[in-house]
Formats: structure tokens, sequence, C-alpha cells
DNA sequence: ACCCGTTACGTTGTATACAACCATGTATGC
DNA sequence: GCATACATGGTTGTATACAACGTAACGGGT
């Protein structure tokens, strides 16, 4: 069911070391995905040590995470500021993330065993999609199996980028599938790329994934433009 | 002279934010890069502060950056360890670069202005290679070529995530320009790509940087087993 | 009225003290 | 003789105290 123990490998990178350090690091994530902390505000470590009642320290290696990730910005002696998003910088790593998954595409046509595709196949049958699936479930699942073809090329360090890449842009992405249409669409989207790449067709497969990510970006561009519009008329305890 | 203020805004991320960090950040992946910290060897936080003459957490901040950068694991509660050369791993490193490095070029073909790649040809004129130009030296110069082909995509994402993977492999690539003929060819390689640039022959130019990218790969990974293999036999202050 | 210097506050950066935890080695029981 | 339980040393994780710095407000001068 999980997928393969590579995974629990992989996010290792992201898992900060401790407990404290680990939840203060995962809330502070989702308060920032979910807008809660709205972009460009700014928070104080001293504010957020008293929100989450532990000191400063664990606070202070939670920010230096997310900062590596790119959803805040750390000034030195200044402050800490919630990434703006920037729909240019996302449009960039949408071209990066194309970029990787092309070479994924291309080593999971050569060294992707048969059962695994079949298996991938199964999961992403447009025929059975199940009902009443949440956005964020959906989400982690469209990620996952972005992953999956990735590992399947057995370029770990590819993986690792990739993870890099969606860290950055499931801001965005995270509202794609609000709309059941578009989870139809991935459905069958996935659904022939994994053909492509059983029939061994490099080319065409690389192809479908380029014009998959293009739709899903266009699609999550605009979604997000009006999510954050209707969050920002929202008061926030965190607004400067 | 200096390569465009974007360079700073690229560094940012990888600059620690303050002094005492920031002395020993750098000076620790000195270590690293130089094999001084032999790869393998568990380092304590203590053992680093009284190096450095500053407290742990300083040292702390440091070492979470550069296990962000893949030079060294922090296992919980155990301790931190340099990071063992994989080849195997520097090969899939290379291979993202050689991703990144593609896409850089497409990008550089359609947007890089005539003015910029000229002088860029100016610079890596083989008929004019500097006498006694030292391996550090020609190691920067030569990622500063490549690095100069991102940003004349105008992608910074791209360029960063590139500089990242340099942080990866710089430790193989360094070695790559002790030989005078690798100079000489690296020169030559990097003439004839901007050329194909400013022919705007995308192809052409893809080519040639897949197969520039695949030849110093070659050789940089049989020069690190031999300088691996020469360090090994001497004694390490800090090897287990 | 506007500009500049100065002061005070708040925040970050660093040092240090303490607690929790893991690993090693030793001693004891079988 | 071996295995297991325990104790001890050392290392990391967290809290807190202090110093350095930046920012903004206030006051005085022009």
């Amino acid at each position: 069911m999980t997928p393969i123990q590579m995974t629990s490998e992989l996010n290792k990178k992201h898992e900060p070391r401790t407990i404290a350090t680990k939840d203060v690091y995962l809330t502070l994530r989702e308060m920032i995905l979910s807008f809660e902390l709205y972009p460009g505000s700014r928070v104080t470590e001293t504010e957020l040590a008293d929100l989450f009642q532990v000191s400063r320290t664990p606070v202070r290696e939670a920010l230096l995470r997310l900062e590596n990730e790119g959803h805040l910005t750390i000034r030195p002696k200044q402050g800490c500021f919630i990434k703006q998003i920037d729909i240019d910088e996302l449009s960039e790593y949408y071209k990066v993330r194309t970029a990787l998954e092309k070479a994924a595409i291309e080593d999971a046509c050569n060294h992707m065993p048969r059962e695994e595709l079949e298996r991938l196949l199964k999961l992403w049958d447009p025929a059975r999609i199940p009902k009443r699936l949440s956005a964020g479930a959906m989400e982690e699942k469209d990620e996952s199996f972005h992953i999956a073809l990735a590992l399947g090329g057995g370029n770990s360090a590819l993986v690792r980028y990739l993870q890099d890449v969606n860290d950055h842009i499931r801001i965005i992405r995270r509202v794609d599938f609000q709309d059941p249409e578009r989870i139809q669409r991935t459905y069958q989207e996935h659904h022939e790329i994994l053909q492509a790449i059983l029939d061994r067709e490099m080319v065409k497969a690389r192809a479908l994934m380029a014009q998959h990510i293009q739709r899903s970006q266009d699609v999550a561009k605009t979604l997000t433009l009006t999510q954050l519009a209707r969050k920002k008329t929202m008061a926030n305890r965190f607004a400067v």
C-alpha cells in the first residue's frame, strides 16, 4: 500500500530531526500552504514560539528548513517573511519540473519493469475513480504518481529534485483538484502516459507528459489567483 | 565584471544569515570538498564548536544547511556523518544536470541577447587561455559559464537548481581541471556551444552540451577515485 | 514645515545551561 | 561461556539569558 521504502528514505531530507522541531515545521508548512499565513506577512520567532508553546530554538530550525524549501524568506537581522506568490516564478518552477519529468520518462521507458507499470495502470483506471476524493488526497495521489515514475527510472537524485520542485509548487497545485472534472481528466492523462511507457514509445510518452504538466499548470494558475483574492479579504492574526 | 546582481540574489539561499554561522558554514564546506573531513567520518557539534571557537548554535545551523546541500547526513540523536562519495549517485546528479542544462540551452537559444553571447565568446576564446590558471579558478570560471547560460535563458529557478546540482558534484568536478589538456578542451567546447547558440541552432547546441557534460563527467570520475585513494592514506584528525 | 540626528524598543544572533536520549561497556545470572 | 540487564559517559535536543543590530519614533535645529 505505502509506496515503497525509498519514499521514507527520501522524505528524511525534509523531516526535521526532532519532535518539537518537526511539529513546528509541519504545522507552519500547513499554515502557509492553506494561506492561513498570508503571503508577504512577517512572522517573528518569539510570536511563533509562544503560539506553539516551545522555545525559539526549534522554531528557528523549522524556519531555516522552510526557507530552504522556498516557503519563506529570512532577511538577516530583520525577520522572516512569508514568500509572496509570484506567478512568473511558479512558471519557472513548472519549466524545471517539465525538464525533470521528461528525463524521468526517458529513464522509465528504459528501466521501469512491466509489472510496476501495470500496477500503476490499475491505480489510474479512469473507469474506477473513487467517489468523494478530497482535493488534498488527490493532490497526494497525483504527486505519488509522478514520483513513482521517477523512482521507476531508478534515479534517486532526480526523485529528490522532483520532490523539491513539488515543495515549491504544491501551494498552487493543490487547488487544481477541487474540480471533479480536473480529477477525471488527470486519470485519463495518467493512464495514457502509462500506456505509452508500457509500449516503450518514448517520444510519445514525453510529449504526453509535457502536455499534461502544461495543462495542470494553466488551470492551477488561474484558480490560485481567485483563491488568493478571496483569502485576502479575511482578517489574519499574523498580518502586519 | 561581476555576473549581474541576480547572482547575489541566488546565493542568498545558500548564504547563512549571520557572520559566525556563515564562517562556520563556508569553512566546513571547504573542509568537506577538500577531503579534509574524510567521507564517512563522524563529527560532533561540540568538537566543531571548539575548533571554530564559537558556541554550538551557529555550528548547528551550519550543519543543517550542509545537510540540505547533501554534504552530510544528520541522524537524529546520533550525530552527523560526512556523506560518502558514491559514484553511482554522482552519475545520477550528472543526469539531472544534463536535463537542466538542456532546458537552459533551449531558453538561451530563444532569449539570450546577442551581445551577451559575444561577450562570453571572447571570454572563452581557445586562442587566449590565461597562463597558470589554477584548477580552483578554472572550476569557478567553468561554473560561471554554465550559470551564465542559464541566466541568459531568464529562468532563475532553473539557475538555482543548477547551482544546487553544482554544490553536489563540485567535489569531483574540481579535480577535472588539474590537467592543462582538459582546460584547453573545455575552452574549445564552450566556444562551440556558444557559437551554436548564437546561430540559434538549438538541436546542435543541445547535443554539444550533452556531450560536453558527459566527457567532463567521465574524466572527473576516474580522477576523483585516485585522489580519494591518496587522501585515504593520510591521517585525519576527525576520522573515527 | 521639513530634515537630520539621536534614542529607545523590538528582534535576531549567539552563548550557555539543562534535560532527554542513545550507545557502549561492564557485571551478573544462568 | 554467553546473554541480558544495568549503569555510565557522551551527544544531541531544548530552554533561556544576553549581546548586537536594525528600525522607527521623537525631538531639535534650520
